[in-house]
DNA sequence: CGGTTCCTTGAGAGAACTCAACGTCGGTGG
DNA sequence: CCACCGACGTTGAGTTCTCTCAAGGAACCG
């Protein structure tokens, strides 16, 4: 359902090598310490448009892990409005929110081309009990995820906000010019500003040559400065490892 | 240090009935199952203006488990503005953000006189391994605060802030008339509100008979007026029983 | 090409903030 | 006992940041 295996729904899926570090069947750098989590984890090709990974309200039947893409978790108020809760990079656990209350609190599509593993809870839990590791995996996941959510929650300006939100993304997305997957919209409903906002504070950012924006490559320029407004939110404390917690 | 056993600083350590329903050492509402957690974590009184549990980048020593009382979390910015992240009520589990990166997001104090379980993590992690139903447990209390902080990320009035938080913590700290452990300026900081506008939006709520207003003491008579207001927020989803979840 | 989605730019409106002052309460000490 | 102090709550007036509304341009796709 929803994931017909349409022409253009596939991606690489002989990914033999896993592209993902912090992945919840990895240790962190090396193949070193195993999970079991690759022993039941299935891969699956989710597209933009597609439909969704699982919807608000589901029961929670599948845990999910991020391989390559972006995948968005949003909810519907009484009045339609669209709220985004959270973007899930290569890396990323999907689900465990939902764990507390074993419910989905959300509905989780795609925004990009991306490639999840999918590993039922059924199996996960038994599984948990043998593998420890596995657990304390779980748990440093959805402690990052918390502290994310913590940090982003408070009340700062349009500027840094976004200043943090590109400095986020570039870390976790890797060097270089950073391609945002998802569109101003989406950035804007997540970090709480109207589209038009996010638009105008980019091309400030232009303007004060921060950044040389392309619509949706963005090459830093100035990171300091960004860093410096992002500062007070407090996203990245500091460029710890963190493949090496445990 | 900081928790001198000053006059004032005991509370009841004598409560060999756990008062506390979702602690990490119960299962729930009997004592059927035990995840060990009670072996190993001692208890401490906490008293506010008496020094702080931790502080933000300490490295995390041990989780707590909060038994009475109400502390809460917050960071200091580069101006000196307080940020509150989070009350923590009995129940909560203390730490859980500090997880991911093996060091405090914040610092933690008491805002009224509390009891706390503490649970060196040393002793923790061990025990972790072999009570995988300790691990469950966490995974749930973190997921839980994850979807708390979720809900109050979004771009709300500050009407549906407030109501959504007198709900809540009517619920928290159950029935009859809500007594508000922390002040006005708190309950500002955390919901990203100014105290101003904290006063005077429950001043509104009173006239229009939602609420009854003492300074800390709060009946809420017109419940629904309330959850109608703070439905888009989406805290509280329906009334699950926590302690059944596994 | 039409249609759609996304981005851009401008002008006006509104919710909440800031600043400032005052009242109340509970301690503390002369 | 009363004066003083600090923390907390209350109330008012002006300001600001961001949103809303409106419209147009650019890119993409069937």
């Amino acid at each position: 359902m929803a994931f017909d295996a349409t022409p253009q729904n596939r991606i690489s899926n002989e990914c033999l090598v896993c592209p993902v570090n912090q992945c919840l069947g990895r240790s962190g750098g090396g193949c070193s310490t195993r999970t079991g989590f690759e022993t039941l984890a299935s891969r699956r090709a989710v597209m933009p448009g597609s439909g969704a990974l699982y919807h608000v309200g589901d029961s929670l039947r599948s845990l999910y892990s991020v391989r390559a893409g972006c995948l968005k978790a949003y909810t519907v108020d009484a009045e339609g409005n669209e709220r985004i809760r959270g973007f899930y990079l290569p890396g990323d656990a999907i689900g465990l929110d939902a764990i507390g209350e074993g419910r989905c609190m959300s509905t989780v599509v795609a925004v990009a081309p991306s490639q999840v593993c999918v590993a039922p809870l059924d199996e996960l839990k038994p599984l948990m009990l043998r593998q420890p590791l596995l657990a304390t995996r779980m748990i440093e996941q959805t402690s990052r995820e918390l502290a994310l959510a913590l940090s982003l929650s408070g009340d700062f300006t349009a500027d840094q906000r976004l200043a943090a939100f590109l400095l986020y993304m570039r870390q976790r997305l890797g060097g270089g010019a950073l391609r945002l997957p998802m569109s101003q919209r989406d950035i804007g409903n997540y970090l709480r500003l109207a589209t038009e906002t996010v638009c105008r504070t980019l091309k400030s950012f232009g303007r004060k040559n921060w950044i040389a924006p392309g619509e949706r490559l963005i090459r830093i320029i100035d990171e300091y400065a960004l860093q410096r407004l992002a500062a007070p939110v407090g996203l990245l404390h500091d460029h710890t490892d963190w493949a090496q917690a445990a």
